[in-house]
DNA sequence: TATATTTAATCAGAATAATCTATTTGGTAA
DNA sequence: TTACCAAATAGATTATTCTGATTAAATATA
């Protein structure tokens, strides 16, 4: 058994087809396929069912590709721990980052992070929650920053950074003339909210039940972008909430419709999330510098009370 | 980076020896010089320090050592993957006992495990429980019977039975006449205790610790064996308190100076134990099952009080 | 039904890598 | 110095891995 074999075995498991397998690891078809039957016959059991189409594991193989992962992922990790003792800071990184995070986050940090570490081949992914989390449980991601906790047992949290909530009201809101907002006066009902599957929605509706004991759950509008809710609110459709980095982004004419909540305002906690398995720590160290750095500069610490998004 | 080169870094480590690190991986020394340079050169560092004599790891080496070792023991699991879909129960695999149970479980169980398991090729050593803890860890020992619990992180225990001390109490003891002792009528000074390292000794002084805040730790008399206790006992030293087991043992004509403990009686929680890493979890089971089965015949269950050994 | 098309297996030869034997080098100890 | 030991090196041999061409089987298309 190689590790050569077990990372061939991964990538048919993964393609479900010998030959494009084989382009991805850069070998041919025939390489492959002998490779994958000499441990076939090495471990004395069929890995895959070549009888469907497209081809599939068979039970022990689920298993097998399972150890493999292990394995690989293992044996990856060497050059890690070489890295880390020589102080290099490189490679290929694949980070990602929920849809309410990304577009504020990522151009405050991203530049510096460049230049500060030109070794560093990062790739960045928008993606949800869930689908962070699967992918950081296979090993697609090296690292994520979401919303948390998320009471992942097999994902570590390093939190980043607490991100006030902040009220959007328009002109002839219920809610526009008072000073500061508090918990209480939110309605769920009367809130524009983003589409299901954003994080940030499920921390607002979070808050308000704990607040309100609302238990309605029919919304008014749902949208996929805060801009849009900031419009819909405009139209004098209800009120909204953003993130505070968000309302750096509201126009200037409208910046008066922001309204702060009393202190210790609800906020979201933003954290850098890798798994368990520690692979990468010097990259991950270095973007949670990174961005430690920008956002120190950005969110003038204030009394925040946690709000924790609803997670399964 | 091949899983053979990781094998031949790992011997040579433990040898610190180019030859005998050749030797037990049967190929040549030149053989096992090159592949190491070849895997120093891919991560561009020293493992081996060759200055020193004899042969040292580099302070990076230690690191990848250990690494490599997960990596081996990671690749070995693949084949126990494969045998517990077969249902397959063999190979290599070794055991150790502490002192105080080897003699009187091992005999109970080896032969109908054999029989039973013709495949496992058990190797079994004596050993006592800090160094079982520390060979588990290694990976020398693929499991282990001791006294528990540990509350070693690393470590699983399976508790197989528990075992009820009994008092061994010569004729002219001041506890002769008692019907039944109790935990209270111990005095640690009085207890003739097998020498410091027995984990039987832990429990004992913890027993007695426990109930009489005794904090005198100056014994008349340490021994090595349970014998050599009761022969001590009978010449009027003291009495001494036996496992269960170890009562089948004494001579008929002594069998009067038992004297069972009154429900619930204090007793040591036996358990098969292994590393969470859970290598060879088919064998383990099977020892299991073998065990628990002869022991149902053996220990009569009672009513009983678990006395944990001391471990730091 | 016949004909492409796709996909994995097979085979022979080339390229690569691992291992062996024999020898050299570099320290240590006598 | 010489003798001795352990690791490195050189060259030959053997194993292995890979490729390119081809085949076989299954599926899709005309």
């Amino acid at each position: 058994m190689t590790i050569t074999q077990l990372k061939y075995v991964l990538a048919v498991a993964e393609h479900q087809n010998f030959t494009k397998a084989a382009e991805k690891t850069f070998v041919t078809q025939p390489t492959l396929s002998m490779q994958i039957q000499k441990l076939e016959d090495e471990l004395e059991i069929q890995i895959f069912d070549r009888t469907k189409k497209p081809i599939e594991l068979t039970s022990v193989g689920e298993k097998i590709v399972e150890q493999a992962r292990n394995i690989v992922n293992e044996s990856e990790r060497m050059q890690d721990v070489v890295d880390q003792e020589k102080g290099f800071i490189g490679g290929a990184f694949k980070l990602g980052i929920i849809p309410t995070i990304m577009p504020t986050l990522l151009p405050m940090f991203l530049k510096s992070f460049a230049n500060r570490y030109p070794k560093v081949n990062l790739k960045i992914e928008e993606l949800n929650t869930d689908e962070i989390i699967v992918k950081i449980n296979e090993g697609y991601l090296d690292a994520a920053i979401a919303a948390t906790p998320l009471g992942q047992d097999k994902i570590k949290e390093r939190p980043l950074y607490y991100e006030p909530f902040v009220g959007y009201i328009p002109e002839n809101h219920r809610l526009a003339l008072k000073d500061k907002l508090e918990v209480g006066d939110l309605d769920i009902d009367d809130i524009l909210l983003l589409e299901d599957g954003h994080c940030f929605r499920d921390g607002i509706i979070n808050l308000c039940k704990a607040t309100k004991n609302v238990t309605s759950e029919k919304f008014q509008l749902e949208s996929g972008s805060f801009e849009t809710l900031v419009k819909l609110a405009n139209e004098g459709l209800g009120m909204t909430l953003l993130p505070y980095l968000h309302t750096l982004d509201v126009d200037s004419a409208f910046k008066k419709n922001l309204k702060y909540f009393k202190e210790p305002s609800p906020a979201r906690e933003v954290s850098l999330i890798y798994s368990k398995s520690e692979l990468k720590m010097q990259i991950i160290n270095a973007l949670h510098d990174s961005i430690s750095g920008v956002i120190r500069g950005a969110i003038a610490f204030q009394d925040v009370k946690i709000i924790s998004p609803t997670k399964k």
